[in-house]
DNA sequence: TATTACTTTATAATAGTTCTAAACTAAATG
DNA sequence: CATTTAGTTTAGAACTATTATAAAGTAATA
């Protein structure tokens, strides 16, 4: 729940000029109680229904990866023709609902810290993540 | 190390005609001894140039969704932009090497098992999947 | 205020993938 | 074996998510 001048700042503590088109989409982001996992097409969608302003589709594009590059925002690959971004930008992992099409948070409640016994010689790990792919009782459960 | 007569009784039981392209892709892909990572990009490449024949790549897409679906391949998304399929169609997890592109397998002694305590209500887990990712030391480590 | 660097925008381009419909071929039928 | 049927391949068009372009607009700076 932060407020209009705490995204001024922010954005240019992070070199980014904090225009009309990055407010917005900071505030539709970031001006909530819980996160949340959205696409681009989501987003656009989002502004152009509920508020009168009109961004660009290119904009919004650019902005997420800004706001990405800079770290409020983690992207998650789920299917090849469709990149979930997400608000919540600690370490955790993902149920995705294969009927709805949604990414659910997991918490250490949920599943346990992966344990990592040997890593590939002369690299680092970046990121850990699980996918756990749920589906209905009734459904094709591959 | 599979035959030509055993792919061919393989696609006839899954109900899939074995035509001179199917027969080909099979031999591409299973005829060997370890599994590997394949893009359908990687695949089309491999068959045009290393063979005389020519697939058009509606037939590579058409025949390895239909071996996906029969489950002789896994798919593995890790970029938006790109599908890896997979000949081991085991339950593993694997490695992504950012600086090469390249998908490794983990196996148990690298992994160990995840363990899930809550799932979703309702749900049925259809898989579990634990992507590394990794760079070399002196890259961007995100 | 004037200058500069960055940003937005509409639109075109790109690239992976899927669709189409005609030609082709394997399997089934008689 | 000849005919019929259903499934398959193909080139190319269409589709869709994403990125690039370049001109107009705006925020920051001097
Ligand atoms: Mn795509
Ligand atoms: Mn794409
Ligand atoms: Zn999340
Ligand atoms: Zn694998």
């Amino acid at each position: 729940m932060l407020k209009n001048s705490e995204f001024v700042s922010k954005l240019r503590n992070s070199g980014l000029r904090p225009t009309k088109q990055r407010l917005k989409i900071c505030e539709v982001l970031f001006n909530r109680d819980k996160t949340f996992h959205f696409t681009i097409n989501d987003l656009a969608k989002n502004i152009s229904e509920n508020f009168n302003e009109k961004i660009s589709l290119a904009t919004i594009y650019n902005t997420v990866h800004a706001f990405k590059d800079k770290g409020y925002l983690k992207e998650i690959t789920i299917s090849s023709d469709k990149s979930y971004f997400d608000t919540n930008i600690t370490k955790h992992h993902h149920f995705y609902d294969e009927d709805t099409n949604l990414l659910i948070d997991c918490n250490d409640n949920e599943i346990g810290k992966v344990n990592i016994k040997n890593n590939i010689t002369g690299k680092k790990i970046s990121s850990v993540e699980v996918l756990v792919r749920v589906a209905s009782d009734t459904q094709n459960q591959d």
